[in-house]
DNA sequence: AAGGTGAGCAACCGCCTAGTA
DNA sequence: GTACTAGGCGGTTGCTCACCT
């Protein structure tokens, strides 16, 4: 397939807009519509290439942009359609009258990325972060502990040091907060709420910011195509997403995955979640599967997290952490 | 005051796809 | 079916400016 240089040819300006140019392109536009941008360049008196002036009046000169400050609609609106269309920028802009896909994509990569790491959900597969969880809040309790384990004097032998002993307790602090997510408790119960608290350090993201709280009509994004406004519809209706923490619970039972789901994050996971839709599995694997063991369970979904400690098990990334949640110098005084 | 640094954003680049001859 | 064009999209770059040392 041949592609049309668009760009290369000599001669032809870069860079920044000046106000002329922009008064040009405007003008132009405004008496003639843009018809065929390649041609538009010469038409209109402007030394740049045919994309150049598409960019530069989609991007910033169209009268309908709304420029300023994102408002917190907007702001959720993008963060839900990112986790259902991943980084299609213009899917997600289609939905926000005004906004551009540039603009969007800026706001995310320099705002919305950062929130959400912030909150300790990975911005990538909207689902909390599993590198640095904080459940590790409890390491100065766990700390204290290496430390008295320390003054107990034990018998060289069988002493641990304080490090190996955090690592273990931090283990054992993971799977106690994954077993009891994993029971039929109550979303609302104080256990769950404490559990989901010690996990994400605050109270649901989603809950709080009641980003799932009422069911959007997605079925009028444009961008989207029949499949995408299906996946989110059904989503919706399947997953009323009420609470986080019910979601939790809801994904624990599922065999493939070891981390809470947030909402389906990349296409792939998209795809997979409106397969799964649409073959009712959710419902069917609730309503015929309501008790996998725990045991199970535990087997199961502890080893990616195990996996995980184990791959990033340097003694840096165990440093990183105590940093952060611990005064004392590294290594600990023995 | 001057230099360094990082954030924010406009613009560019390269690829993809649909349409057309 | 092939070759080509135009438009669109997402990722990346690089400039500007504010803040810090």
């Amino acid at each position: 397939m041949g592609r049309s240089p668009c760009c290369d040819e000599n001669g032809l300006k870069k860079g920044p807009w000046t106000q002329e140019e922009d008064e040009k392109l405007i003008d132009h536009i405004q008496k003639h519509g843009h018809g065929n941008w390649r041609a538009l360049p010469k038409q209109a008196g402007l030394n740049r290439c045919g994309k150049s002036c598409r960019l530069r009046w989609t991007n910033y000169l169209r009268p309908d942009i709304k420029r300023g400050n994102f408002t917190e609609e907007e702001e959720e609106t993008i963060i839900n359609l990112h986790s259902l269309l991943g980084n299609k920028w213009s899917s997600i802009a289609s939905n926000l009258p005004g906004r551009t896909d540039n603009e969007i994509k800026n706001y995310w990569n320099t705002h919305l990325r950062k929130k959400l790491l912030q909150m300790g959900i990975d911005p990538v597969t909207h689902r909390p972060r599993t590198d640095h969880l904080n459940v590790l809040a409890a390491l100065p309790q766990l700390i204290a502990a290496a430390n008295f384990n320390n003054l107990l004097n034990l018998n060289q032998n069988v002493q641990l040091d304080a490090s190996t002993l955090a690592k273990a307790q931090l283990l054992h602090n993971m799977i106690q907060v994954l077993s009891t997510n994993n029971n039929k408790i109550p979303s609302s119960s104080p256990l769950t709420m404490q559990t989901n608290n010690n996990l994400f350090g605050q109270s649901s993201y989603l809950e709080n910011q009641s980003l799932f709280g009422q069911p959007q009509n997605f079925s009028h994004i444009p961008g989207a195509n029949q499949d995408e406004k299906m996946m989110v519809e059904n989503q919706m209706i399947e997953q009323p997403l009420d609470s986080f923490s019910s979601l939790m619970q809801m994904d624990v039972q599922d065999d493939h995955n070891s981390l809470p789901l947030l909402v389906a994050a990349s296409p792939e996971e998209s795809n997979q979640s409106q397969m799964m839709i649409k073959n009712k599995d959710i419902v069917h694997r609730h309503d015929t599967n309501p008790s996998s063991s725990n045991s199970s369970f535990t087997q199961d979904h502890h080893q990616p997290w195990c996996d995980t400690i184990d791959d990033e098990a340097g003694d840096s990334y165990w440093k990183e952490i105590m940093e952060q949640t611990c005064s004392e110098p590294w290594p600990f005084p023995e």
